[in-house]
DNA sequence: CCCTTGACGGGCT
DNA sequence: GAGCCCGCCAAGG
């Protein structure tokens, strides 16, 4: 019978999009800040920013397992306007911001200052 | 199995 | 220059 003969084990590309976010996100150094999108594109899925933000939420789930959220940081993470979209995900709301700033990066309206000289970007930045 | 939501981005109006 | 709409990827109901 034509049974759907199922792919013995067509495993999609287990492409742990999330632990290669987590990875990209580690290595944004303190005081800079990175978007979504921009962490997308370096993975090649450019139009996965909005998979990258679940990631990051799915990180800080997974902070048991990664030890300490600090592990990932987060707060490093914007949008492409530089605002702290992902700040209601925090402990606090405000949260990330006061981590920001404990960094140097000053923070106004929500939204990083500087934005475009704080921008770490990967697809440059990394070799 | 289909529909909806979500830490987004880009294009058009 | 700001606002609106559509598109992508993944997970949950």
């Amino acid at each position: 019978m034509k049974t759907p003969a199922l792919p013995p084990a067509a495993p999609p590309p287990e492409r742990n999009f999330f632990a290669d976010v987590h990875a990209v996100t580690r290595l944004v150094p303190p005081g800079r800040v990175t978007s979504y999108g921009a962490i997308a594109h370096y993975l090649g899925a450019a139009r996965g920013a909005r998979t990258v933000g679940y990631a990051l939420m799915a990180a800080n789930l997974d902070a048991a397992t990664l030890r300490r959220e600090e592990a990932v940081p987060a707060h490093r993470v914007v949008n492409r306007l530089g605002q702290l979209t992902g700040r209601g995900h925090f402990p606090t709301p405000t949260a990330m911001q006061e981590r920001l700033e404990a960094e140097g990066v000053q923070v106004a309206d929500d939204a990083v200052v500087d934005f475009e000289k704080l921008f770490w970007n990967p697809a440059t930045e990394l070799p």
